[in-house]
DNA sequence: ATACCTTAGTTGAAGCTTCAACTATACGTG
DNA sequence: CACGTATAGTTGAAGCTTCAACTAAGGTAT
């Protein structure tokens, strides 16, 4: 990084387009998910996530690192997964202080019931267009940049 | 596109990458924003454009086009920015319906008082390990999804 | 063992976004 | 010109996120 702060003309059309990206493709996930499945894609994507685990469950902390969020946040919307029956808060067994979250058969349904829409949404909007190398791309590229902002949370 | 709805293994290894970056990324330059200037990101964007507009004013139609969001949620922000002294509203004299949004004196002042602080940071948490091939598939693969959600949007 | 620091999680309040309902004006068509 | 429709914007309520304060438990050094 070298001392001038400014962006350069590069970066700044760069910018510009993944600042659209931001901008809209949460809001257009969250409208399909919205009317299809009665979820948000944050809700979504944690119930996905505790899908994928070991038992469909896993601890606040680390759900929370694997989505992205706060640990508060992360308590909210299990407290409202928990209410629509989707989620259940057990007692780990190795760690007194902590939670894990579980994912219910009802909830796990519910998963799998979403996902194809979903996928297909994701699909529309971000991959139709893009091809072998542009997908490549993209993998590299967020990948730096979520590299830096892992540092910049922890550092 | 082809029939099979679901993402390949590239395609999911993108995905987890993108979204691991648009749902960390707004929280981080949300953070220093707030932190050094009192402003949410969304807030400075908004700003930020009005700076750049003839007259420094702009229709709020355009202007949520521009910032890539609804009239009503730009509404209120603009009605927040005005509380702050930072923006106001005129009528259009070209179209009764229309609203001009205004950024004042002391608005743009918080603009560019704001913005070294805020082009830093995005400068160290998106562009600082990028090449110029990096920055550039950027901008290409970001702007064929910002493409694709714009048509997605109205069509 | 005690004192101190760190980590896990919860909670309520405040603030922002979304949604739906509404007003007002412009535009198009017969 | 009148009618229906589309566009610009506002507003209040509901819902979600953030923030700060808090409880509880683990770790560590003395």
């Amino acid at each position: 990084m070298d001392a001038n702060p400014w962006l350069d003309e590069a970066e700044q059309r760069a910018w510009r387009e993944l600042a659209a990206v931001f901008l809209r493709l949460p809001g257009a996930l969250e409208t399909q998910l919205q009317r299809d499945a009665g979820l948000s894609h944050f809700e979504y994507w944690v119930m996905a996530l505790l899908s994928e685990a070991d038992g469909r469950a896993r601890r606040l902390r680390d759900l929370a690192d694997q989505a992205n969020c706060s640990l508060s946040r992360l308590s909210h919307v299990v407290t409202r997964l928990e209410r629509r029956g989707w989620v259940q808060r057990h007692p780990d067994p190795d760690d007194a202080r902590s939670t894990r979250a579980v994912l219910t058969d009802a909830g796990y349904g519910k998963v799998v019931e979403s996902a194809p829409g979903h996928v297909a949404a994701v699909r529309a909007l971000v991959f139709a267009d893009l091809d072998e190398r542009d997908v490549a791309a993209l993998e590299r590229v967020c990948g730096i940049i979520a590299a830096r902002l892992d540092r910049s949370s922890d550092g």
